[in-house]
DNA sequence: CCATCATAGATTCATGAGGC
DNA sequence: GCCTCATGAATCTATGATGG
């Protein structure tokens, strides 16, 4: 065996590993990823691709396989691969003398599936294996072949059962037609496909080693075994042969993707120009193994190619079919890749229009979901697509997509595609060839291309600086600050652009328009924050905000021109604190009611975090009082934390339950109240995890509490001037300067923070202001 | 209906380079 | 030294086709 390894193609070996990764088997080191670990110091598992793997690491790694079943495994996949080899040779050494049933053989055995789907664990004991025969240019010559297909039940156990076998010779002889009797209860006979009742198997008597015994006599001397999706009933039949033709493998439809497989049907459509069966008739083995005959016999005896047309039926059904979607997907918009913790409600928000909205939920838990949007008219489903914000780009198959970030009640963020069902009007003609079906992408990729290159850059020419100069730049925004609050950032009218961040979880910027020059300049000298330059020499200042859902988050802001006259407008005035900001009129009222309806699901809301992963959720019922639903999510990496929401049904069940939670009151960095509880679980050990509100208390009595805390700011400042003038007047030695300097900074914080805190006061009263005058 | 399979698309993760 | 970005590999998911 060491020696077959050794000297093995590099290609086989890396089938191997392939394999005995996928089958999840373990030599005395592990699995390949632990060999790799041990093995090899230097790149461990972190370079797990086989075939970038020297043939001495695979080899040493095959040898670690001791077991006598994997061994075995091991020798029929090289053998496997030597006979590949020698069938190649065969065929370019002697091209003329390859029959044409060996050719087909040929053509199963090197298909790209033939390695995952042929390979039986046969060396079990109940396995019969085919015997070739000693003399292999015989064998290769033979052309005797035999059709064989089986009917399959499922039975309760959840594994598949033969319960008929039917096998016909090269001359169309039914040669086998039996019932199998199966040592398992059914679970299903699925007599609408399989065409067999329990009342056939009444009868039955033969076991599956009787089948294998009827058709011993028939696989000798290089008999060619030939059916469709052969593997299928090789598998259930417990039998193992060399010499197969899959007529599956064989054949192929023009421009068919490479996965799709053809159909026994519609092959003998377009091949024999004869149905097989009728629609929805139950299958019947001894047609479809004389039907896999047929099809072979074409191609052996009539030259068919095995490359086939489609025939004209099939293209019209396949355009039928694509008609018949696209009219339905006309009114309809699909979202993908929706997170498992995005409430069906929350969808309803992301597209504007009439529609209803069926949810398809995650396949596993924890998955995706998907769903379909039905609108009244093509129309209406355009306008909503339209108007949902974010980069229109295609997917696989050419379809418009846009990615959607939207911002959960719950304060997370997720991530969703909104894709339309049909391909946009102006190239809507259905195409029947690939080829032409790339053209039209080309097409329209292009037309894209060129209307973006013709608006933004003659845009920016006309006169880039003039423009730049009414225009400040917002960069490294974080992610998860949502547009709006940027325009908490600044004073003044100005319109926002917001460019989306490049990578999924990163960073994303912002063009701040204003009328004029002037206006700009002031926003940018109102910002709180100390000017710096940045690389190109441009002029600009880093900002901390504090969003409405309570986080902090940084970003900066930057001229887009070199300052002219620096001193023009003193960054010592006073205006900057009484400056109210105006909203802008980009705004719109849906993602204001958004924005507080948010709000209002966050109030009823805890957020409980850092949650050790021994901690049941079961138990986290104990620490928090009243009534609530528990949304846990679930930790983000192996062996950290995890987070969970307490819902309860309104703000003040929430707040009294937080109230009543033990623990000392502190805030956390966004100024959100928090708890650190300590509790025992039931097992008797400790944990500990925070406790937070999901809002910062706003507007009515929750102004007057951020007036409060403004108060408690000012008291703070006071009691530091005082201690400032204390010690100034205590001694004004120099040792205590570097003291005075820190209290110093301190309190311009203080003052920042001030600042900022009615800045949002005064954004907030205007919404609230707005919202009132509106209602009335 | 179910299971299987391969694939494409998307995300996550790890890593190195480079800015601040 | 921390942070981000770019890159590529690994991993996960939905999909669509097959078979019964």
């Amino acid at each position: 065996m060491e020696h077959k390894l050794a000297t093995a193609e590099k290609k086989v070996l890396v089938d191997l590993v392939k394999l005995v990764q996928k089958r999840g088997l373990e030599g005395e080191n592990g699995g390949w990823k632990e060999f790799l670990n041990v093995y090899d110091k230097k790149f461990g598992s972190s370079l797990s691709d086989p075939s970038r793997r020297s043939n001495d690491v695979l080899v040493a790694f095959l040898l670690t396989f001791k077991k006598k079943e994997d061994l075995q495994l091991i020798a029929r996949v090289m053998q496997c691969g030597a006979n590949r080899e020698l069938i190649e040779k065969f065929k370019q050494e002697t091209p003329d003398k390859e029959t044409p049933e060996q050719r087909l053989v040929r053509l199963t055995i090197t298909h790209f599936q033939y390695p995952t789907n042929y390979l039986f664990p046969s060396y079990a004991e109940d396995w019969f294996v085919t015997e070739l025969g000693k003399k292999k240019s015989k064998v290769m010559k033979s052309t005797r072949m035999l059709a064989i297909d089986c009917e399959m039940v499922t039975c309760d156990d959840g594994t598949e059962a033969v319960v008929r076998v039917g096998a016909v010779d090269r001359d169309l002889k039914v040669v086998l037609d039996k019932f199998v009797k199966p040592d398992k209860t059914v679970f299903n006979y699925k007599t609408d496909i399989t065409g067999v009742t329990a009342e056939d198997l009444e009868r039955a008597t033969l076991s599956v080693t009787d089948i294998q015994k009827k058709l011993r006599r028939f696989l000798s001397q290089g008999t060619i075994l030939v059916g469709h999706g052969l593997h299928n009933d090789l598998k259930v039949l417990r039998i193992d042969h060399a010499r197969v033709i899959d007529t599956s493998f064989v054949f192929e439809f023009e421009n068919a993707p490479k996965t799709h497989r053809p159909s026994l049907n519609n092959l003998c459509k377009a091949v024999l120009g004869q149905e097989l069966r009728m629609p929805d008739a139950a299958h019947n083995c001894v047609h479809d193994a004389a039907a896999s005959m047929k099809l072979v016999l074409a191609v052996v005896e009539k030259g068919v190619d095995t490359t086939i047309q489609k025939s004209e039926e099939m293209l019209v059904a396949e355009k039928k079919r694509q008609e018949e979607r696209q009219e339905a997907g006309k009114t309809q918009l699909f979202l993908h890749k929706i997170p498992h913790y995005v409430p069906s409600e929350e969808l309803q928000g992301v597209l504007n229009g009439d529609f209803t909205l069926v949810v398809k939920p995650p396949q596993k838990e924890g998955g995706y979901s998907t769903a379909v949007l039905d609108f009244n008219s093509p129309e209406e489903a355009n306008e909503a697509f339209e108007n949902v914000e974010g980069d229109v780009a295609k997917d696989k198959s050419g379809l418009p997509q846009k990615m959607v970030t939207l911002k959960l009640s719950s304060g997370l963020v997720a991530s969703l595609y909104v894709r339309k069902m049909v391909k946009d009007e102006s190239l809507s003609e259905i195409s029947t060839t690939k080829r032409a079906r790339t053209e039209e992408n080309n097409v329209s990729s292009k037309r894209q291309k060129t209307e973006d290159d013709s608006e933004e850059p003659k845009e920016a020419n006309v006169n880039q600086k003039e423009a730049d100069k009414t225009k400040l730049f917002l960069h490294k925004i974080p992610h998860d600050v949502p547009s709006q609050e940027l325009h908490g950032v600044l004073n003044g009218d100005f319109t926002l652009e917001v460019k989306p961040p490049k990578r999924k979880g990163g960073y994303y910027n912002a063009v701040v328009g204003f009328n004029s020059p002037e206006e700009a300049n002031k926003a940018f000298e109102n910002v709180v924050g100390d000017v710096v330059k940045d690389k190109a020499g441009l002029p600009q200042k880093m900002v901390a905000l504090k969003l409405s859902s309570g986080s902090g988050a940084s970003l900066y802001v930057r001229k887009m021109v070199q300052d002219e006259s620096p001193g023009e407008i003193s960054t010592t005035e006073e205006n900057n604190v009484s400056s109210k900001r105006q909203k802008t009129e980009d705004e719109s009222e849906e993602t204001k009611e958004a924005n507080v309806n948010q709000r209002e699901a966050d109030k009823r809301k805890l957020f409980l975090h850092k949650i050790p992963l021994n901690v049941p959720s079961q138990e986290l019922k104990g620490v928090i009082t009243g009534k609530f639903t528990l949304e846990v999510m679930r930790p983000k990496r192996k062996g950290g934390y995890y987070n969970a929401f307490v819902v309860f049904n309104s703000p003040e069940e929430a707040n009294k339950a937080f109230d009543k939670v033990k623990g000392e009151a502190a805030k956390e960095k966004g100024g959100l109240a928090q708890k650190m509880v300590a509790f025992k679980l039931s097992s008797g050990s400790g944990a500990s995890l925070y406790v937070r509100k999901m809002v910062q208390d706003e507007s009515e009595e929750a102004e007057e509490a951020n007036a409060n805390h403004c108060e408690d700011h000012l008291k703070e400042i006071e009691e530091l001037k005082e201690k400032l003038k204390a010690k100034d007047f205590a001694n004004s030695c120099e040792g205590h300067s570097k003291e005075i300097e820190e209290l110093n900074h301190k309190l311009k914080a203080k003052e920042h923070q001030i600042q900022a805190q009615d800045k949002i006061i005064d954004n907030l009263k205007m919404k609230l202001e707005k919202k009132q005058s509106k209602s009335r």
